[in-house]
DNA sequence: TTGTGTTTTACGACCTCC
DNA sequence: GGAGGTCGTAAAACACAA
């Protein structure tokens, strides 16, 4: 805010602290005809110049609350965003303001609370969604590593079967011998790897990469 | 200096409550 | 019906990059 500026708010202020039974520009104007619908107003500053409601020098400015006045309304804001009409006209004497301009910044406030309101829990539930969509994509790649394992222990159960069969048909001693150590389970060379998430995988089988196409819907 | 985006003040229309 | 609320918007004031 320039000198000029500051200057002109400290004598509006002053003007209205001392006069304040008299209207400033924003007053709204008694006897006003009503409108019919949401008819586009005329601007308050162009309607009083117009009507010579400044004195006649055509000057008009749109007052800004001084930082003092602004500051007590929000303590008072604070204190609570309901506006009795008691403390209106309590707050707006303190003040040197019409009761009328502190309705409209109290409700101007409630809106500006609203809106940082709706802003703050649009952000928290952004950040919530974006946690869920990171927790499922964790879980996707679980349950596809699980389904790899799943695949490999059913494609070794399916080459013991085969094993088994073979060895069967070749030789009925050694059916006998198999049948006879049905007891003890078979331990194969299998290699122990790494599963990529520190766990041993004791059906890891790196060669069956290339075969997992039938996965794909599921990547 | 100027164009442009944002904030603040103010108001009209409409709604709700007593 | 009046008082006081929200909502949408105008326009002044302000901030700031170019």
């Amino acid at each position: 805010m320039n000198n000029q500026n500051v200057v002109d708010d400290h004598n509006l202020l002053l003007i209205s602290q001392l006069y304040p039974n008299v209207d400033t520009p924003l007053v709204p104007q008694q006897g006003e005809a009503k409108p019919a619908r949401r008819r586009r107003r005329k601007s308050k500053s162009v309607a009083v110049a117009e009507e010579g409601g400044d004195g006649g020098n055509g000057w008009f400015r749109k007052r800004k609350l001084s930082d003092e006045q602004v500051r007590m309304l929000e303590v008072n804001f604070e204190d609570d965003h309901k506006l009795e009409s008691e403390r209106k006209d309590r707050l707006a004497s303190e003040l040197g303001l019409d009761p009328r301009q502190v309705a409209v910044w109290f409700q101007n406030r409630r809106a500006r609370w609203k809106n940082k309101r709706l802003e703050d829990e649009y952000s928290k539930l952004k950040n919530a969604h974006e946690n869920v969509v990171v927790e499922k994509c964790r879980l996707d790649s679980e349950v596809l590593h699980l389904k790899e394992q799943l695949y490999d222990a059913e494609r070794e159960i399916q080459q013991l079967a085969q094993r088994v069969e073979s060895t069967s048909s070749n030789s009925p001693i050694s059916t006998v011998t198999v049948e006879a150590n049905q007891t003890t389970p078979f331990v194969w060379d299998y290699e122990v790897g790494d599963a990529g998430d520190g766990s041993e995988n004791l059906f890891y089988l790196p060669e069956y990469i290339d075969e997992f196409d039938w996965m794909s819907p599921f990547m």
